[in-house]
DNA sequence: CACGCTGTTGTGAGCGCTAACAATCAACCT
DNA sequence: AGGTTGATTGTTAGCGCTCACAACAGCGTG
């Protein structure tokens, strides 16, 4: 109401230096911080960009720069307490590094709905991509692609020439398993992920790794989906087998490769009569905020998503300002977090 | 290497024109699917397209049209499962309706965060910003700011003038009670979220409405910060009014804000010998993906938070194209899943 | 046959900014 | 004193695109 002539149109720079009595260049080097400028100019542009309320047009900074400052993140699942804490970071890490970042959310995994996602990204002229796809189909199909700028992979394994953050989940496997096989236990069953992820072959590998360096003959491993429904039915099948005590291999320990999966085998132990961590022991992985308070509080592994966020950004703009070439690929350690699930009881 | 000076710099309009003999203009027409063009130009630029991988640089496009086509989201809470779900939705329909998405999570709730994201997204020239603030002094500060672009929240309530998509909470909370009271409870009990925001109060008093609407004096609301753990908490003291059997209130159903906090009130009463639902009901709030396997299977509130994310992206679009002026705020009604932690049992 | 219409294509200007260069001036050195 | 240097500022030319308008065909009509 001050104004009379409100909205019309945003002030340029053009305006700002008729204002502040300079040329439209000077202001320009204040706003980009340049040296050679007499403070006292400096000053006069600083002001008249407050007094008219100036913004520099990104749109025609990126024209002319070819720099657009935008950075794109495609991931999987992002409802779930992983890849949501890892965007967080990943988004909190860019915007101060002054980078834009665009998210796209993929709902299942078919090649098509990434390709069309990059296709997306790239039509905004994105400079980079950082990648959330734990499914070895998804890392493939990235390679594939060949996009017109870096792409980092985050949780993408090492195979492929792509760079990439991961945790170390092999380690954060050996850890729960070691932790198990200390605690008395003379084997450790194990619920995987569903076989297409990359995390479900790591969690497995290091689990199986340290049973074999025990001397330890790896029991059949049971897979479920990540989803608790699938614990569940895995928890099931581990009832029966602890309760028929027939098997070769009796269930005292179980390394569930998920949070949520281990939710459900708790459930499903606890119909079956079974007591937790009594009879048996069990541990998860990714330490989501609930698994505190499961019943029993859950022994599980920590990521440190927000650190894999952040490292992953600072990779992919390394990449884009040119300072990395190589495929670089970076590993976050892991943290086990011992709770009442796994702790030896009284009985023997 | 089939092209000997590849990476140069990717082709411009005029290079498609060349390409396919005809002006810059007429290649433009054909991208934006301008009627009068010639079947046959049509295609001959299209080829030429093809061949040469052109793409439209976005930036000029938003320099001469004044349109980034950019959207902004703020939220808080990024990690739990309803505000993640809510942004799936949001930039699924965003990116359909042709815009692009940019997210910044805000850690905590402070005004100034809030400022900086607003003008952190302002500098990249976004057309509008979605706000999933659901604190009310997030939405005291974002009136205030006056943003130069439409801004709708979510979960913002409808008492300032912003336009706005929320569940309709106060409903949810009415059908939970009813529920409870249904199934032959004489009181409900209720662990609320925190006080300043707007889901603990619209939850609050739809428990409170129902209640008094039957003639019930409402007990003493219990308080938490949506975490497991301050549900542990209430959960205590709700056991001990439980076994006390003293209170002029008996504990024998309890309406909890969200699911997380059940969780730590079922914890606690369990700890506290109290069997669920046989001496006491526990229902929740969002029906995250653990609630159906929680001990016992938890009665919740369903929020369609797709639902939400798409319609406050709609409300923005209208906004932003001019096809809407006034801050209307849409409604999404709730859905009550019914599960064991409510089911009457055979005690009396 | 001149006229106006419609459909199709081309031309020129300019969006707001930065990069490169030119111009100016004071300070300094020999 | 003359020339050289460096700091400060201004001028000019695009970045790649869309918009407004001009140009030109082909057609039917009075």
């Amino acid at each position: 109401m001050a104004h009379p002539a409100e909205d019309v149109r945003p002030p340029t720079m053009a305006d700002v230096a008729r204002e502040a009595g300079v040329s439209h260049q000077t202001v320009s080097r204040v706003l980009s911080d340049h040296p050679n400028v007499r403070a006292a100019t400096r000053e006069q542009v600083t002001l008249a960009i407050e007094r008219l309320g100036y913004r520099r047009n990104s749109a025609a900074r990126a024209l002319v720069t070819r720099r657009t400052r935008t950075l794109g993140v495609i991931a999987v699942n992002t409802a779930l307490y992983g890849p949501a804490s890892t965007l967080t970071g990943l988004e909190e890490a860019a915007r101060e590094q002054g980078y834009l970042v665009s998210t796209v959310s993929l709902r299942t995994g078919e090649g098509q709905g990434l390709k069309d996602a990059i296709d997306h990204l790239a039509s905004w002229g994105v400079e980079g991509v950082v990648a959330i796809t734990p499914q070895r189909s998804h890392v493939q199909a990235l390679a594939e692609l060949d996009a017109p700028f870096p792409v980092v992979t985050v949780e993408g394994g090492h195979q492929l020439d792509l760079p990439g953050v991961s945790l170390d989940q092999e380690l954060g496997a050996r850890m729960v398993t070691e932790h198990l096989l200390a605690a008395g236990h003379g084997n450790v069953w194990h619920v995987a992920g569903p076989d297409d992820w990359l995390e479900s072959e790591a969690r497995t590998a290091g689990w199986r790794t340290v049973l074999e360096e025990s001397g330890i003959r790896p029991p059949r491993v049971l897979t479920g989906d990540w989803s608790p429904l699938s614990g569940y039915r895995a928890g099931q099948e581990l009832a029966g087998l602890a309760l028929a005590r027939r098997g070769a291999t009796p269930v005292t320990a179980v390394f569930v490769a998920n949070d949520q999966m281990a939710l459900g085998v708790l459930r499903a132990l606890r119909e079956g009569g079974i007591r937790t961590p009594g009879q048996v022991a069990v541990a998860g992985f990714d330490d989501i905020p609930e698994a505190e308070f499961f019943p029993p509080p859950l022994t599980t592994v920590r990521q440190d998503f927000a650190a894999i966020g952040r490292r992953s950004i600072g990779l992919l703009v390394d990449h884009i300002e040119g300072r990395a070439r190589k495929a670089e690929h970076l590993l976050v350690e892991p943290q086990l977090i011992m709770r009442a699930s796994t702790r030896p009881s009284n009985e023997s």
